[in-house]
This record gives structure tokens, C-alpha cells and sequence, in this order.
DNA sequence: CAAGAGATCATCT
DNA sequence: GATGATCTCTTGA
């Protein structure tokens, strides 16, 4: 049910494929949260320059350099959230960001968050699915194998998927065209086409 | 609809 | 002191 440890030391993208279509499950004192996922991207390691851990190791990126099946939250523009999974290797710095999720479960309460009462509003971005989730820097490197945050596997078939390029890197050089990004098919639920 | 500005702060130079 | 793995609102057609 729980995806393993194991799962997240594959490589990056095969990381960011597979985890589509699953579930990710935030337990809460107001009431589990669950969301399809159905956007993600690839951050692939310390060549990578839209990778933040291509700057070295930092306070910051010290979480993607530590074991994989474990969050990496950072706090961007003044007010947004993204959260992230440690992939590969112990000390070779990798993550996936999840970009969005089809809201399933605790929707009451996402819709409470986010001030909207739109379905399709609620976690269709990296910012909006954190602020849906509750997922602030208190949970930056809790173990994806605990019982807070996790992804429980999916029932069915993977789903069919897309690729696209990653969003907000135009600094990253040669690496800002690489299609690190993936999406789920026919989701209405994902952040842009 | 598309494009642009503004919000606001932790992190690194 | 600059900047960013974003979002929302406003503007102008």
C-alpha cells in the first residue's frame, strides 16, 4: 500500500513517471488529506543546473543530499511552499517536485485553505497544492515512510503520460529545455497543459 | 484570453 | 543586496 523506500532510490525520472496516479496522503489533526498525483519534474542531481543542490551543499539543500523517501519543503517568493521527494543514492542530491494533484479526499478542508470552492483550483500548482496540504517547512525532511506524509500505491493501471519542459528555470543553461516534466494525460487537474 | 506587475522573505553572495 | 522550481489580480484587446 505504502510505497517503500525502495522506490524512491530508482533514478529520478523513473521516479517522477511512476509516482503519477498514485495517492499522496497527508494525515492532519483536522482530517486526512488525499490527492491523485498527476504532475511532477525531475531535478536529477549536482549537474544539473535547475537542480538547487547544483550550487552545493547548502543548509537548504542538505535534506537532498541525505537519504531518498524523505520530503524536501522550501519557502519561495515570500509566500509559497513547494514540496519535493529525495530520490537516489544517499549523498547524490536528486529530487522530484510535485507539481499537482486531483484533490480526492478532505476536499472540504482543502477548499477552506484555499479559499476557493473551484475543484480544479485547489491543488493544480506546486504553491496551491501545499497550501491545500498544509505542507510548510516544519515538515522539510520527515520520512515519506512515517505516518504524516506518504503515497500510497495505485489500484489500477499507470496511467498514460506526457512530458513537457520544466517550468520556471530559464536560468539553468542547457538544462532548461531537458522534458523533466510529466503529467497525467487526460487530468484536468494538472498546472498548464 | 494574454501579458505584466506586485507581493514578501529565506537563502546565499 | 539580489533573487527565486509561484500565484493572483489587473489591464487591455
Amino acid at each position: 500500500m505504502k510505497l517503500p523506500r525502495g522506490f524512491y532510490e530508482q533514478s529520478t525520472v523513473e521516479v517522477a513517471k511512476q509516482l503519477l496516479g498514485n495517492y499522496l496522503v497527508r494525515r492532519h489533526p483536522d482530517g486526512d488529506l488525499i490527492g491523485r498525483i498527476v504532475e511532477t519534474e525531475a531535478y536529477v542531481g549536482p549537474h544539473d543546473l535547475a537542480c538547487h543542490a547544483a550550487r552545493g551543499r547548502t543548509k537548504r539543500t542538505e535534506v537532498m543530499f541525505g537519504p531518498a523517501g524523505h520530503a524536501y519543503v522550501y519557502f519561495i517568493y515570500g509566500f509559497y511552499h513547494m514540496l519535493n521527494f529525495v530520490t537516489e543514492a544517499e549523498d547524490y542530491p536528486a529530487a522530484v517536485l510535485i507539481r499537482a494533484v486531483e484533490p480526492i479526499d478532505g476536499v472540504a478542508a482543502m477548499k477552506k485553505r484555499r479559499r476557493s470552492d473551484s475543484l480544479r483550483d485547489l491543488a493544480s500548482g506546486p504553491g496551491k497544492l501545499c497550501q491545500a496540504f498544509a505542507i510548510d517547512r516544519s515538515l522539510n525532511g520527515i520520512d515519506l515512510c512515517g505516518d504524516t506524509l506518504w503515497v500510497a500505491e495505485r489500484g489500477e493501471a499507470a496511467p498514460k503520460i506526457k512530458s513537457a519542459k520544466r517550468v520556471g528555470v530559464d536560468y539553468a543553461g542547457r538544462w532548461k529545455d531537458k522534458r523533466y516534466r510529466f503529467f497525467v494525460r487526460d487530468s484536468a487537474f494538472v498546472s498548464r497543459g
